[in-house]
DNA sequence: GCACAAAACGAACGAAATTCTTTTTTGGAC
DNA sequence: GTCCAAAAAAGAATTTCGTTCGTTTTGTGC
């Protein structure tokens, strides 16, 4: 059970282990109890470990969102019409994240890791716009966009559910109770989580606005 | 200079104080650099004695995010119409964040206080909506899509603006990396920092693609 | 076969958040 | 006006955490 000093004779870690430990962990502990301690335990092996393969704790949570941002699929850019593929590419990119949400809030501040499998997915999704006929200069623009409404939408996913219920400050903004109420009983009607009734409301929004403004652009 | 032990005979802390203090050290010092050792010094005071008003590190965060958002209005909604007044609520309440850029990243991931405060912003707003004609199970997933976007753009503002121009990487990703320089191109001939295209973009069209989805709903 | 790099452990450090105790002062009850 | 509890500060101590450094063992290239 327990290891020796000493390299070990088949490796133990690497950055990839590493991330999956993490992100494991974080989901079944929660951000909070994410550490460096716990996460070796994790993996059975000391703290100091770790620093052979990342640079500290900020790397290893780099690694994970590499991870996470592995799964997002972006190819439909290739085949179908720019705001189809917007559509699906949003949802997935979201549900990556949704999947894991301890993890989100972790994430979501990182600085966008320049990794390589993450510029390849930019790089499809920009050839997706161009091939759409968005002007060169609006491209990133419009990712971006699209793309902070999704991180925005994320960070939703994760917000208590609960801060209304609570009967004096209903008293004080009745009509905000009130809609939230409406909320609830229509996203328990349709057996969703009411986050999901935002994030379909402003997407639907966002890429039916993009049309327009891209039909301006057009003349 | 240096205070004795024991009650002071002025107050020299409160949570407003508190608050205002960890901003401005965050403003100065950065993200890393918020610490309770470094706010108590700035405030002439000893760690502990923070304590005395609020309940800790988090809790001091939940403070400076109500003392931001404290400074957004929402009063528009009562005179405009509702898609002018989002337009002009989106600006200021993004304002609000991009004015201390250091502090995003901290207070983003928080959960959204259910401060009286915020809760009276979040009232006129969806009252704001309902006379707008929205729906009453519409108007909490319209105005926290909306809200969404918001918090994701000001993500983007505290984003490093140089993840691209390393010369390997751009050769791999060419339509990302020449897309890129177009935006920073517009973005300098018009004089903004290029995350302000983003939301300029991104609110546009989530304004009139809901103005769009409202249509479909009256009609 | 040998030197050197890689990868593990173990010990120790420094910083940070928090808690508990002590001291002083205020402000209200009688 | 006196007394006493609560408030608000300092100060001391604890715990946890991330990180660094030195040591040991193993794999690899010349």
């Amino acid at each position: 059970m327990k290891r020796r000093v000493g390299r070990p004779a088949t490796p133990v870690l690497s950055r990839e282990v590493i991330a999956r430990a993490a992100l494991g962990l974080i989901d079944d502990a929660g951000a909070e109890g994410f550490s460096l301690a716990a996460l070796a335990q994790r993996l059975g092996v000391r703290p100091s470990s770790l620093y052979n393969h990342v640079t500290g704790r900020d790397d290893i949570l780099a690694a994970v969102r590499e991870f996470v941002s592995d799964s997002i699929d972006a190819s439909m850019f290739a085949e179908l019409p720019w705001d189809e593929a917007m559509a699906r590419w949003a949802h997935g990119y979201r549900a990556a994240f949704a999947a894991h949400p301890p993890a989100i809030s972790l994430l979501a501040t990182l600085p966008v890791s320049g990794a390589l499998r993450t510029l390849r997915m930019y790089e499809q999704v920009v050839t997706g716009l161009q091939r759409g006929g968005w002007p060169t200069e609006t491209v990133i623009p419009v990712m971006v966009a699209v793309e902070s409404f999704i991180l925005g939408s994320a960070l939703d996913v994760v917000a208590p559910p609960d801060m209304f219920d609570s009967g004096p400050l209903s008293a004080e903004v009745p009509a905000f109770a009130a809609t939230v109420r409406a909320r609830d009983a229509s996203a328990a009607a349709r057996g969703r989580p009411p986050a999901d009734l935002s994030f379909e409301v402003g997407l639907r929004a966002i890429i039916e606005g993009l049309r327009h403004t891209l039909r301006d652009l057009a003349g």
